[in-house]
RNA sequence: GUCCCCGUCGUCUAGGGGUCUAGGACAUCGGGUUUUCAUCCCGGUAACAGGGGUUCGAAUCCCCUCGGGGAUGCCA
């Protein structure tokens, strides 16, 4: 068994195709296959090497590790499609040969009109030039007459194919749109031409790729019966959509899977959400590892409606990742984004984990760290506005009162009681006596628990900050 | 326009003729723990697009309508 993701370098790896990836990468596991990659970059005005290397990092980053593609040509390449050019000439050269294809003359304009017309009178589209004798073609080739190769689709065929999704698909031929292009004028082959070959040369078994494809397909079938190719099982992924139901683009949040590194999910977490978009295991669990989905997913369980991505729900995920992994990994994974909020020099390690530890139910992505840091490594806490005017009232000002004359009595190694002295002295409590000590102490109104904070960060900063708050508002 | 695909809580879904007064998860709301916020635990609100059939019986089968998506000459 062969499976293949074939992106085109045209921009970065988007989330909706990152998903093809991962369905494509779990079936490999499950079935032990190889998973090729092909870079689909026909497309000379869009494709960059840059993105093909970006989109190769990111699919590296997920966890996807495939056995062929243009890093490591097993026999099956070239792996670029504009490095197969000469390949696709000999099948074109076939096709023009044995009249299954044959050179368009048309203006835009003209096929323009006669398909319109065409349409008009419910009428299958059959080009102009659909029955021009090879010579002539080739006579109106050699006078330098731009044209395009189109193929010509047989009439009234019925073609149709099990689709591992979708079930039995089928498609009447006068109704796919009529003879179409498989090279461009410019000479360059069309996807929707040399995609068929080159699954069967790279001899992909499956293709699992995006249902906008599926209309696609049977003109792929449709070439693959006239080169005498095989024809790969078929399973069509629903798209993803966005908020709207639309599908899913920029407007509705963050479709890179470059950003979503960046912000800090978890591979794992990406992996998890991506692989199981579109349908559920029977016990409900949905906190999957890798070898789990492997373990329990199936193409045939698969939903065939388009599921819209939940951005709150990936984030849920990906906090119960950062809950459950073990605690040194998780601080590993912390530093990057700890350094990036602009702490360059970290405490020791058993306290920075005592910090993660402290801040790790915090945060559902790993740059959420940035929010709560400082109430550990800052000297001071500048109180943002809501807890500036919580401060202001006047059961708060007892309590930095009560604050300012305790630190002056204590000694350092009492810290760990400040709290209940605190609280001894207190004529308020419950919320008017916790809010305001944590407001002092951390500059906001929520953060981990204040008897982990205190004694992290220590008897000088609680002192500094005591002090702060007491100049401030008293 | 034509063809193809699809239509269960706000969202992801379970369900494949009676066990559905439709189950789970995220979100949301309420309660409890935390003498504060968050975490955590418990509970609530919330859906079978509409209309016809078939059947003793339909979310489950068929048809139509509506709605969404895709394809229809030089994106993939």
């Amino acid at each position: 068994m062969r499976v293949r993701f074939a992106p085109s370098p045209t921009g970065y790896l988007h989330i909706g195709n990152a998903r093809t990836a991962v369905i494509n990468y779990i079936i490999a596991k499950k079935y032990n296959a190889e998973y090729i990659i092909r870079i689909e970059d026909t497309d000379k005005e869009r494709s960059t090497k840059e993105s093909e290397i970006s989109i190769l990092q990111d699919l590296k980053w997920l966890g996807i590790n495939w056995t062929e593609g243009p890093d490591m040509d097993k026999g099956h390449g070239p792996y670029r499609q504009s490095e197969r050019d000469h390949i696709y000439k000999e099948y074109t050269d076939r096709l023009l040969k044995s009249g299954h294809g044959f050179r368009c003359f048309c203006s835009r304009e003209q096929v323009e009109e006669d398909k319109a017309k065409a349409m008009a009178e419910n009428k299958p589209f059959h080009d102009r030039c659909r029955n021009m004798p090879l010579a002539e073609q080739e006579r109106l080739a050699a006078e330098g007459k731009e044209f395009t190769v189109k193929f010509k689709v047989p009439e009234n065929t019925e073609i149709s194919f099990d689709d591992k999704i979708k079930g039995t698909v089928t498609f009447n031929s006068d109704n796919i749109g009529g003879d179409f292009i498989i090279v461009r004028s410019d000479g360059g082959p069309v996807y929707n031409y040399i995609v068929i070959i080159d699954d069967a040369l790279m001899e992909v078994t499956h293709v699992i790729r995006g249902e906008d494809h599926l209309s696609n397909t049977p003109k792929q079938i449709l070439i693959a019966k006239a080169l005498d190719l095989p024809v790969p099982e078929y399973a069509h992924l629903p798209l993803i959509l966005g908020s709207d139901k639309k599908k899913l683009s920029k407007r509705h949040g963050i479709t890179s899977v470059d950003l979503y590194k960046q912000e800090g999910y978890l591979p794992e977490a990406l992996m998890n959400y991506l692989g199981l978009l579109g349908w559920s295991t029977e016990s409900g669990e949905e906190l999957l590892e890798f070898e789990r989905l492997v373990e329990l997913f199936e193409l045939e369980n698969i939903g065939k409606s388009p599921a819209v991505f939940d951005f709150q729900k990936l984030k849920w995920m990906n906090g119960a990742y950062l809950k459950k992994y073990p605690l040194d990994k998780v601080t590993e994974m912390f530093i990057p984004y700890i350094k990036a909020a602009g702490f360059e020099t970290l405490p020791e390690r058993s306290k920075l984990e005592d910090i993660i530890s402290a801040l790790r139910n915090s945060c559902e992505i790993l740059s959420d760290i940035s929010k709560f840091i400082g109430i550990f490594l800052n000297e001071i806490n500048e109180p943002d506005e809501e807890t500036d005017s919580h401060l202001k009232e006047d059961y708060a000002i007892d309590i930095i009162k009560i604050c300012n004359e305790l630190i002056e009595q204590i000694t350092p190694d009492e810290i760990s009681s400040f709290i209940s002295k605190v609280k001894e002295k207190s004529p308020h409590k419950g919320k008017k006596l916790f809010h305001p000590i944590r407001a002092i102490v951390t500059g906001r109104l929520s953060g981990p628990e204040l008897d982990i904070v205190i004694p992290i960060i220590g008897f000088d900063k609680l002192k500094k900050r005591i002090k702060y708050a007491y100049s401030r508002y008293c």
